[in-house]
RNA sequence: CGGGGCGUAGCGCAGCCAGGAAGCGCACUUGAAUGGGGUUCAAGUGGUCGCCGGUUCAAAUCCGGCCGCCCCGACCA
């Protein structure tokens, strides 16, 4: 067997492109910047949808869908919307062999036909808030891809609200900040620190952008998630407005809010090794994996008899399990194999085992013997691997926590100071900030950091910003960012 | 869109400079033995050499054009 991941150390795109395609994730399609889902990345995010949508309904959210063509004089109503998205849009043309009267751009976000729809459907107070969510996918002619974090079609949600008052605009873009929070640190064991984008870095169109930011194993940043408060910029260009309680026409407030299968590749790069993909168990495709082990042909039976009871009893406990009885591969290619695909549990049962009664339970997080355990009671097993699920899941979790903490630096004085961290050790520069996006430029063409957040938590008092050297009770977070 | 690299079997590559029978490793198929950390042996299957054109008796190889992909930059979830 060849297939080998490109060690982290040696090539760290590489190996991120190792994983997604041997793990299956993943494949290039025929269309540039385009990837194949396969089933395996596609169940994973089934997984992701599941836990989302779930938070979506307990906090008010309704599904619904809109349309993948939007009339291209929509996208030009709200001026920074068209600013921002024109360089990225595809544009049909054409449409049943005969130029279209009004060119129909497929959809970068749906901002626009959704506001043209909530200013038909809102009419007074009490229609509002307007909470709808959408699932579906997104076209954006990006000028480099890479699978999952970049890709020129991908899939995602976007929330759309629409509030009669400011505050309840603002309340909402940070409630849905925290709900992707909240699934990013219990469901994907990602730790994200929750911030707002610099006006340079936000939503063409928006008033402010959150984000919740999350440090890859590489300790670049990558946005996993966004939550937008556009104001009444959407509601004017589109009309969107109601009566209040004292008949007077008002504006909307609206925001939006988006997660997209970048959050794969976020997993992949906040989790896996050099011998593959690790996969929270809440969001992995198959939880454990069964490996079978025999040498006769009377071992086999009774080996195949023992992992299939383990089997039924642990997907009666509700653990997503998968029994691998492939006979023309070895016990040992079957370890590896797995591991590469990052499942998180695997219960390896031979003959040993069954004349114990007992089988031995290896855990992904911790490789090698270390993450073995041995004479298992076959007998409730289930409840074993349930505990060690929940386990590992907190293991990915705080050793994620405790990598972010080791690569964020803090207390840098200067300009000097700063290049040479970023340069030598990477990571998040936790810095004092006052100045202007003129300033966020040049240090972005002189270093490649750029800011990823202003972060919302500071337990910081105010200090001496780095760079201009005034005093600031603001904090900024700058890295490399994918 | 600029700079670099690469297109030969599913994957990774050699062959090209110096034109003359399309090869190697892995994967795949079949059989046998094996099976507690990437098993071994044997026999097989599989190719419009990225595409189009030119030179030549003869092109994977030389010439011209085009296309695609990867990496690095400017732009972005």
């Amino acid at each position: 067997m060849a297939k080998r991941i490109t060690p982290r150390s040696v090539d760290y795109s590489r190996w991120y492109t190792d994983i997604v395609r041997q793990a299956e994730l993943a494949d290039y399609a025929p269309v540039r910047g385009c990837m194949i889902i396969r089933p395996y990345g596609y169940t994973l995010w089934e997984n992701i949808k599941a836990g989302l949508d779930r938070r979506f309904k307990e906090t008010g959210h309704v599904n619904a869908y809109f349309p993948l063509f939007i009339p291209m004089s929509f996208i030009q109503k709200e001026a920074q919307h068209v600013a921002g998205f024109s360089p990225e849009l595809a544009v049909v043309t054409h449409g049943g062999g005969k130029k279209l009267e009004e060119p129909l751009v497929v959809r970068p976000t749906s901002e626009t036909i959704i506001g043209h729809a909530y200013a038909q459907w809102i009419r007074s107070y009490r229609d509002l808030p307007l909470l709808i969510n959408q699932w579906c996918n997104i076209v954006r002619w990006e000028k480099r891809t890479r699978l999952f974090l970049r890709t020129t079609e991908f899939l995602w949600q976007e929330g759309h609200t629409a509030h009669a008052t400011e505050e309840e605009a603002v309340e909402e873009t940070l409630r849905m900040l925290g709900v992707y929070a909240d699934f990013a640190i219990n469901d994907a064991a990602i730790p994200v620190i929750q911030g707002k984008k610099s006006q340079r870095e936000k939503f063409a169109g928006a008033v402010d952008s959150y984000t919740i930011e999350a440090m890859m194993g590489n300790g670049w940043a990558l946005q996993s998630g966004t939550s937008h408060f556009l104001g009444q910029n959407f509601a004017k260009a589109f009309d969107i407005k109601y009566l209040d309680r004292n008949n007077e026409l008002q504006h909307c407030w609206t925001t939006s809010w988006g997660l997209s299968t970048r959050m794969v590749g976020g997993i992949i790069m906040t989790h896996g090794d050099d011998q593959g993909l690790i996969l929270p168990p809440v969001l992995a495709p198959i939880q454990a994996v069964i490996v079978p082990i025999w040498r006769k042909e009377k071992e086999r039976t009774v080996v195949l008899e023992a992992a299939e009871r383990v089997r039924a009893q642990l997907a009666d406990a509700g653990v997503r399990v998968k029994l691998d009885d492939r006979e023309e591969v070895s016990p040992g290619f079957k370890f590896n194999d797995w591991e590469m695909r990052g499942v998180p549990v695997r219960v390896e049962i031979g003959p040993r085992d069954v004349a114990q009664n007992a089988v031995v339970l290896a855990r992904r997080d911790r490789p090698g013997k270390q993450g073995k355990a041995f004479g298992v009671p076959a007998d409730g097993v289930a409840e074993v691997v349930k505990a060690l699920l929940d386990e590992v899941q907190a293991a990915l979790l705080q050793r994620a926590t405790e990598f972010r903490g080791a690569n964020t630096h803090t207390g840098i004085r200067d300009y000097e100071e700063f290049k040479e961290v970023l340069v030598e050790k990477g990571g998040f520069l936790r810095v004092h900030w006052a100045g202007s996006p003129e300033d966020e430029d040049r240090i972005k063409e002189e270093t490649k950091a750029t800011i990823s957040c202003y972060p919302l938590d500071i337990e910081e008092g105010p200090g001496r910003c780095f760079y201009t050297g005034q005093e600031t009770d603001n904090i900024a977070i700058f890295s490399r960012a994918y």
